[in-house]
DNA sequence: CCTCGAATCGAAAGCGTTTTCGTCAGTGGA
DNA sequence: TCCACTGACGAAAACGCTTTCGATTCGAGG
């Protein structure tokens, strides 16, 4: 490995100087400085980083928690599309993304905080990283700068971001109304996620806006998942009386109960409509075309990799909390019914 | 942030037997190594991986390279969950992954092996890389571990795996053959990958072993993605006379396919069979079911993450290819004919 | 000719570890 | 009593870089 003592002996300079061109101070002549660059480029050398994180005191590196476990399913390519897009972006100041292992040696540091100081990463940012987990009282403790999605912090460094999940949901629900749909049911999450508690949340404010009624009924829950969508589905059906649509809190689960309904004879879209959240790429090509709430994946990625940008450069800017917009997105599995 | 000095002042010892006892020296008495433990606790330390790295010259990261460009669609969960076995694998060593970035700033270090040497890194995983980038063969030529999927490298300590992409389309044709195809199609890739080649190459060779005709009408090309497939169907039912059935070198193309042939009133799997490959998690999913030839992206992570380790581990042990078997899920889209 | 400021450069300390090698005390054997 | 050896520990160098601050030179202004 070259040095820059290798390029300051060749140069005939010290190696201060060397490093004053490599990191552009001005108190270089252009002469030298000329040499210098020639130099490094003809050798070939790359600053290491570890020497220079052990001075400066930064890594130029952004660790990433990332958890997708099986409950997540299909959110899969979605928070990877939001990683993609966050690292888009800081990319452009030089950042590369240190993935955190799920698994560890024994004896290795646990828990976020305590991993994100042994690597020395300037920023964090965690996605799908459910409320519970153990190290997050801590780590929103300390003055390490992180964002998240989906997951609500609250640290004198942590913000958080997710899409208008209340809203959202308030457009489903707005959209079946105005195809003419009174009788809406609700399937939404079992694990009191943030999202899905959003857009319970919204699911309600809607129907009382419109002053629709409210039959629990009609409403069920599930993991996000296709099978829980077609059991929740299943459920719902044993009602008296049937609603007409139905909104999922996400695309998988939609998907799940149109086997539900096709099982019971039922055609979805037609007999019983549906409406998704998320837009994965499979909803348009299913069969019928599922309507659904579409999560700006790539909006999401690049907001919170500016926001964290911003909360490492700026020591004591505040945290804030992010809301990306949604869109409906109506295709083939809402009929209009009534006049 | 608390050095080993701390400890060392606290506990009354020199750095170097703080240094020791962390690092599990058998020269430090059963007295001290406790103190030292104990107090380790206390104080909440970690490790400065940058010192560390600085002196060792090794970063226990494993540095990613992964390329999902537009053109990869749906292959993107599939490198996906490749990347997820991997790391676990890894994750038990100590590794953990430095995703490089696409973008970066105009000054910084380009190319593999740069940003590899820049890192510090001690391997590197590559995934999604087109045969054709330019910095491949000096990476290659360096000392540095590297493994890639579906990508064939020949280098010192260069590894690659790939699917058994020849057996698997013969598979998928021997396949169609044993439900009563004769007149078999294929839709390949454009772009000259080596898994694209190796499915045309299998095909072929199918063809021959069983002594059918190949027919060049029934041959086209695509880019794995659905819009191509559905263009690539397109073209083979201008033939004269239609082949009944085609195998598809992804499943998306096939997908894409069952859309061309609902265009001119044809059912899919019934009037033409169709056959895929990955199996992704939609093949299921879509009506009908797609057959298609599963990759085994667990067993494909798992052993690009030991051939890494060994490869790093032993500084003389020549690369490999590694090939991981295949299998037929047979699904609803292949008719029988015929006797 | 003297002084002063600007421009240019380098010495040296420091970042937090690991690792080599030496020191020293104690122990057992001759 | 002496010697050799073992066990336990620490001094110091090294890893490759950044950054502060002082030194030197040079030209301009007085």
């Amino acid at each position: 490995m070259t040095t820059i003592y290798d390029i300051a002996r060749r140069a005939g300079v010290s190696a201060t100087t060397v490093s004053k061109v490599l990191n552009g101070y001005p108190d270089v002549s252009q002469k030298t400085r000329e040499k210098v660059q020639r130099i490094t480029r003809e050798l070939g050398y790359q600053p290491n980083a570890a020497a220079r994180g052990l001075v400066t005191r930064r890594s130029m590196s952004i660790g990433v928690f990332f958890q997708d476990d099986a409950r997540m399913g299909f959110r899969h390519p979605f928070l990877h599309d939001i990683v993609a897009s966050f690292q888009d972006v800081v990319g452009e100041s030089g950042y590369d993304l240190l993935f955190f292992s799920r698994t560890t040696p024994p004896n290795a540091p646990q828990g976020f905080e305590a991993r994100a100081r042994h690597r020395g990463v300037d920023g964090l940012f965690l996605l799908g990283i459910p409320r519970t987990s153990p190290g997050l009282p801590s780590l929103v403790r300390s003055r390490i700068p992180v964002v998240s999605v989906d997951l609500d912090l609250f640290g004198p460094r942590a913000s958080w971001l997710s899409s208008d999940n209340i809203g959202g949901a308030k457009l489903a629900v707005m959209h079946l109304a105005a195809m003419g749909h009174t009788k809406i049911g609700f399937v939404g999450d079992r694990y009191g996620t943030k999202p899905g508690q959003d857009r319970a949340l919204g699911y309600h404010m809607a129907l009382q806006e419109l002053g629709l009624a409210f039959r629990s009924e009609w409403v069920a829950e599930g993991d996000f998942m296709e099978e829980s969508g077609e059991e929740a589905m299943h459920r719902i059906l044993e009602a008296r009386e049937w609603p007409t649509a139905v909104f999922f809190a996400s695309d998988m689960m939609a998907i799940g109960a149109m086997k539900a309904l096709r099982e019971r004879g039922l055609e979805p879209g037609r007999d019983i409509s549906l409406v998704g959240f998320d837009d994965v790429a499979i909803a348009r090509l299913v069969t019928p075309a599922l309507t659904t709430i579409r999560q700006n994946t790539r909006a999401m990625g690049e907001e919170a990799a500016r926001e964290l940008l911003d909360l490492m450069q700026n020591p004591n800017r505040p945290p804030r909390v992010i809301t990306i917009p949604v869109e409906l997105v109506s295709r083939d599995s809402v009929a209009r019914i009534g006049g």
